[in-house]
RNA sequence: CGCGGGGUGGAGCAGUCUGGAAGCUCGUCGGGCUCAUAACCCGAAGGUCAUAGGUUCAAAUCCUGUCCCCGCAACCA
């Protein structure tokens, strides 16, 4: 086969905040398949993905826990290789934002930014709460004070390390211009334009002090580099690419990368940063940039309770890795996002890959068996039927190129299962059953189901860089070989008088959506019901540190009664009420309309914080807190007292 | 008027850039077949392409207004 060069793609790092969902998984599982296909068409292809581990909120996340950083991500990077290795992934190379030689090329990087002047020192000015150590500017205060503890806020200055944007504006948007491949879809192409380059870059601070789970500046060790600074350089560093120079053979082989594949919601810092600073230290641009939509969960919201939340291994448990890999390359759309459920996935694995495919291949085997005793020959005998057969199976393989060239993975797919229906249609046209009546039509026969099984050997080579396993255990079953990829346009590549197995394996069983969803509620439990006490799901929470009963007197809860509440114009979440406490009444606003109407406000008595400093929310007044209690999904429910009280008596 | 994405037969989507007979898969109904995993094949029903206007010989597609849905942002006192 010839070498078509190499090709370098990468996905994007996944963030180790937490175990990824399938929505994250669908990233390594659509670079994985066009990765197959491209080593498949004969490029040389080298393909890395990996963990991006820095950051503030992992810092967080790990203190939650009570690990340090590097345990909590030590943990999670684990879980995301799992995933991926679960997936049947084939990547060459998982890194981690935590490794030693990506660290110290990272601190080089900014180094060598830094002394060629693209980063200089600078300060980032606001206002400053010392206890929380946070900067804040005017529009996020509130009442002039912290929005986080209250407290007062005093202008201060930070100084931080800032990137010169602007300085390669002009070259990326003649790079963009000429190069109308790069962002890919196009329409996300215009966004970028529109909203960020010809406004103007504004310089980017990339240095942190606010906080220390990352690289430090190792010639000024109290800032740490900015995350998307310290992310997006791995697909150079982990290559081997080295900012004195000394970069390796791999990187000069590899670099510029042909596809980086991304999530839409990271196009900006893709398409916009990462030319920049590639520009900034004299390295080619990656070729594409591709950022794929999102998966999203079917039946509206996610819920823990309705047990929607959808995880690969736990998908896997179910349907089977292929499955999986087909449900999600298959039902994604190329621009929009996708829906994935219960439901939808078991009608593509009984119609797509049971009846269409598993079957097809069973009933092929099946008749080889029954009346050749598996012995697979072309005598020769061919029909006028036969004619649209080939036609159709090897005319698949151009139209497969077609659209992966685009990226089309989806629409690749179906020109494949196309294949496979061609051949069920095939079999009603020359109805074997028939023609095994009578030995005269047996060589007839006998050419029926060579052409079967040609076809579909040829349908599971184009199908290996999609679903692997199956495309393996269709071969296995055919005793066939895989076709050469300059082949695939050709028909007559098995080995006529080769047996084929005489015990054909149920490649995907047909699943009933009832007994899978009643798996499903067995494994999460639908949390509405009247569950006894001791069952009912409890929620911990963080431990508040220790107040003094001085502290709790300072403040005054009471009954309130609603006597009239409206929405708040423009706001999503807020609504107004009136609240009559004692002689007085209280206007209070609360972010409580997706779960509560202005209507059904009205007359509740409530638990009221009286003496809350007054604050605006979205411009309204607001003179106090009503007091709800909220569960891990973020519902909520007013407290109320559970006797008959008057309005304003103390709650104490 | 915060930013962005979207509304196409019961379900999930394509088609919209570059106007020219409304398409795919699933489901439903009817028929055929029996090799096969109640599978396969054929046929049918079902859509005023969210809505109101406009441009045009011609609009799902271009323009304008309106209504809904979903992310994000802001203010969840």
């Amino acid at each position: 086969m010839a070498n078509k060069g190499k090709f370098y793609m990468t996905t994007a790092i996944a963030y180790t905040s937490g175990k990824p969902h399938i929505g994250n998984t669908y990233e390594i599982v659509l670079a994985d398949a066009i990765a197959r296909y491209k080593r498949q068409e004969g490029y040389d292809v080298y393909f890395q993905t990996g963990t991006d581990e820095h950051g503030q909120k992992i810092e967080l996340k790990a203190e939650e826990k009570g690990v340090t950083p590097k345990e909590y991500v030590d943990e999670v990077s684990g879980e995301v290789k799992k995933i991926w290795d679960l997936m049947n992934t084939s990547y060459d190379n998982f890194i981690r934002t935590t490794d030693e030689d990506h660290e110290k090329q990272v601190q080089k990087i900014f180094k060598k930014l830094y002394d060629k002047g693209d980063i200089y020192k600078g300060s980032y000015e606001g206002l400053y709460c010392t206890p929380c150590e946070s900067f804040w500017t005017e529009s996020q205060l509130v009442d002039g004070k912290c929005p986080d503890c209250g407290r007062e806020v005093q202008p201060a200055k930070e100084e931080a390390y800032f990137f010169k944007m602007s300085k390669y504006a002009d070259r990326l948007i003649e790079h963009i211009n000429t190069h109308p491949e790069f962002i890919q879809p196009v329409s996300r192409k215009n966004e970028m334009m529109n909203n960020f380059l010809l406004p103007g870059l504004q310089d980017l601070c990339v240095s942190r002090t606010s906080f220390s789970w990352g690289i430090p500046v190792d010639f000024d060790p109290k800032h740490v580099v900015y995350v998307w600074l310290d992310a997006l350089t791995n697909y150079i560093t982990k290559i081997g690419y080295d900012a004195d120079g000394n970069s390796s053979d791999l990187f000069k082989k590899n670099w510029p990368a042909d596809l980086h594949l991304i999530g839409k919601d990271i196009i900006r810092f893709h398409t916009i940063y990462w030319p920049i600073f590639l520009m900034a230290l004299d390295l080619p641009l990656p070729k594409q940039v591709f950022g794929h939509p999102w998966l999203l969960q079917g039946d509206g919201k996610m819920s823990k309770s309705k047990g929607n939340v959808l995880y690969a291994d736990e998908l896997v448990d179910f349907f089977g890795v292929d499955a999986v890999r087909y449900f999600v390359l298959h039902e994604m759309p190329f621009e929009n996002d996708g829906v994935i459920s219960w439901e939808l996935l078991v009608e593509r694995l009984n119609s797509d890959l049971a009846n269409t495919l598993g079957n097809l291949v069973n009933r092929t085997i099946s008749m080889s068996n029954k009346y050749f005793d598996g012995v697979v020959e072309d005598k020769g005998v061919s029909e006028d039927v036969d004619a649209d057969l080939k036609a159709v199976v090897t005319g698949t393989v151009a139209k497969v190129e077609a659209k992966m060239t685009d990226l089309r993975v989806a629409d690749a797919m179906t020109e494949i299962f196309n294949l496979f229906k061609r051949c069920n249609k095939y079999i009603d046209e020359t109805t074997p059953w028939v023609l095994a009546k009578d030995e005269a039509t047996k060589p007839r026969l006998a050419t029926v189901l060579y052409n079967l099984v040609e076809s579909i050997s040829i349908g599971a080579t184009l199908l290996h860089s999609f679903m692997p396993e199956t495309a393996e255990k269709i071969l296995a079953q055919l005793n066939a070989k895989e076709v050469a990829y300059d082949e695939l346009s050709a028909f007559g590549h098995y080995v006529s008088g080769t047996k084929v197995t005489d015990a054909p394996e149920i490649l995907f069983a047909r699943l009933d959506i009832e007994e899978v969803m009643k798996k499903v509620n067995e494994l999460h439990p639908p949390v509405e019901e009247e569950a006894p006490v001791s069952d009912e799901p409890v929620i911990d929470i963080e431990a508040k540190p220790e107040i003094e009963y001085d502290d709790f007197m300072k403040m005054q809860f009471q009954v309130g009664e609603i006597i009239k509440c409206e929405e708040v114009p423009k706001s999503k979440k807020l609504l107004c009420s009136q609240v009559k406490i004692g002689s007085q009444v209280k206007q209070i606003v609360s972010g409580i309309k997706k779960h509560y109407t202005a209507e059904e406000m009205v007359g509740k008595k409530v638990m009221v914080l009286v003496n809350l400093k007054p604050a605006k929310l979205a411009g309204v007044l607001s003179e106090g807190m009503l007091l709800c209690a909220e569960d891990e999904n973020g519902e909520l429910a007013l407290m109320t007292p559970e006797k008959k009280m008057p309005s304003g008596a103390e709650i104490c």
